[in-house]
DNA sequence: AAAGCTCGGTAACAAACGTTACGGTAACAT
DNA sequence: ATGTTACCGTAACGTTTGTTACCGAGCTTT
């Protein structure tokens, strides 16, 4: 069958197989022929599936956050109160188990690959300033009688905090282990009054 | 002359490119040919002075890490209180200022490029270890009734917002301006009752 | 002044890279 | 059954990479 549909799950192969790469061999490893390996094909399906190697690269970034937003989405959902959810929500930014300190890795590899590349750091910026607008409406559902400004510092708190942490325990998972990350993350709640 | 000032000297500015080429071109272009033109002289006296190029990456991180930890110590010597040596070392780790956002940006591109290399990803951890420790130390003298444990969340909480906010940053300056990092800085200080 | 030594630039190497062209196989259509 | 098309692996291309070998210029020593 030469479905689109079979066309699009190989694409999406194929970027589950850039995430690998980058998360266990680095950007410098991050070839086609390693790509390829990696998706347990040849170079010629992926240079049949993508223009070049830049359009893979991209195509991998965006399913990153493609998936990702959905993921935080659910969490969302199922939250039983504002405060949870906002909880969840940066608990999942985290590198906590070994599926989201890969996540970290992966993240860490596109924003290194983006400094030299306009449409990646385009990307990058765009999802992550959609980022920063979901944990300031959480913040402001969980303290609704917050100004702008404090709401504005105290997500992005949240939101550097949570993002340097999951860098910390990626390049570290020792020394930042797990119950540290929540702890820190439950102590910043409560000295900013959105504990649960 | 050939004395061994030179050669430091000399091993101290290819050191310096490396830095320009990994926060103006990135990781990927990181090569032994373009750190030389960026130092202004040619491959052969890369070569002569480091083994490979490892070495010459092993030497660029290792003089970061010295370089900003002179910086913190002298910020730290000239703070006339515990609280204001703890946020003006904590200030220094953000991007707010072109020097401290290309060290942000420097900083991600050795810690992607650890990933891959065991040695650089050692350097990156012990040097990691002693700046928490120095914010412990500093957090603790801050608040000298707190707990460790309360210490350590808090230092930990500190200083992977920093982090964490020097790397978003970095990649997106436009929509994270130096005072909004300074108010969350101080915004945070106040909430865990570390405000001057 | 001539020989030796240090230094750094030039040029070349093999390997690896992204990319392209070609060929063979399997499914579909007629 | 035969021609057509889509698909993908194979092999090659030119370029770039890290690294090595060589060579000439300048300083020191005798």
């Amino acid at each position: 069958m030469s479905l689109p549909a079979d066309r699009a799950a190989q694409g999406e192969a194929l970027s589950r197989a850039v995430w690998d790469v980058l998360a266990q061999q680095g950007l410098e490893k991050l070839t086609v022929r390693a790509v390829a390996a990696a998706a347990g094909c040849t170079t010629g399906l992926v240079m049949h599936r993508f223009p070049n190697r830049r359009a893979l690269l991209l195509h991998a970034r965006q399913l990153l956050h493609d998936t990702t937003r959905q993921r935080v989405e659910a969490l969302e959902a199922a939250a039983t109160s504002p405060r949870a959810a906002l909880r969840a929500v940066l608990r999942q930014g985290m590198a906590t188990d070994p599926e989201t300190t890969n996540w970290s890795i992966v993240w860490l590899g596109f924003l290194a690959a983006a400094v030299a590349d306009a449409e990646l750091i385009d990307m990058h910026r765009r999802n992550n300033r959609a980022w920063r607008q979901r944990v300031e409406r959480l913040v402001a559902a969980a303290a609704p009688d917050w100004s702008v400004d404090r709401v504005g510092a105290v997500a992005l708190g949240l939101i550097a905090m949570t993002e340097g942490v999951a860098a910390l325990a990626a390049a570290d998972p020792a020394v930042y282990p797990a119950d540290q990350q929540e702890r820190m993350l439950d102590a910043a709640l409560v000295a900013y009054g959105l504990d649960c």
